[in-house]
DNA sequence: GCCAACGTTGGC
DNA sequence: GCCAACGTTGGC
């Protein structure tokens, strides 16, 4: 299974806002990038991926999971931008670093390493294993 | 606050 | 269709 990482500044909307949604979730609107955009229209709804704060914190905090697919941004009336909504899972153990990520060499080819500006992204099973291994998170 | 990386826009 | 200019993101 393909799993993904969502990236936000918590200004903009954090983990806790995340949280407060419930099973409801919340649409990630707000994404203006093709790339970005293109990976969410392959989501399918139970997709799990990992909740990240960027700038401040920069690091993983939380597991989140995809409730419905990819539907028109609701933000936006420029048909080419659609988003999907997302619930929280459950909190990781301990955060994981963009720094931890870094140090550790089997992440070298992690997404969230080398292309910092994507703001959905693809994680391997492999990463994921690894990132939760680092999280003290038994899966 | 600065700057590098990247994506998008628009003139030609 | 190319490429320079510009805007944005996000790490440092």
């Amino acid at each position: 299974m393909t799993r993904w990482l969502f990236k936000s500044e918590v200004s903009t909307w954090s983990w806790d806002q995340q949280v407060a949604k419930g099973e409801v979730g919340e649409e990630w609107d707000g994404v203006r990038n093709y790339q970005a955009r293109n990976h969410m229209r392959s989501m399918k709804v139970g997709d799990l991926g990992f909740f990240y704060h960027s700038q401040k914190d920069k690091e993983i905090v939380g597991i989140i999971e995809v409730c419905a697919k990819a539907h028109p941004d609701s933000t936006t009336d420029d048909d080419r931008w659609e988003c999907v909504d997302i619930k929280a899972v459950r909190p990781l153990p301990h955060p994981v670093t963009l720094q931890m990520c870094k140090d550790d060499p089997r992440l070298a080819d992690m997404v969230l390493v080398n292309n910092t500006r994507l703001s959905v992204q693809p994680v391997t099973d492999e990463e994921w294993q690894i990132v939760l291994e680092l999280a003290g998170d038994q899966g």
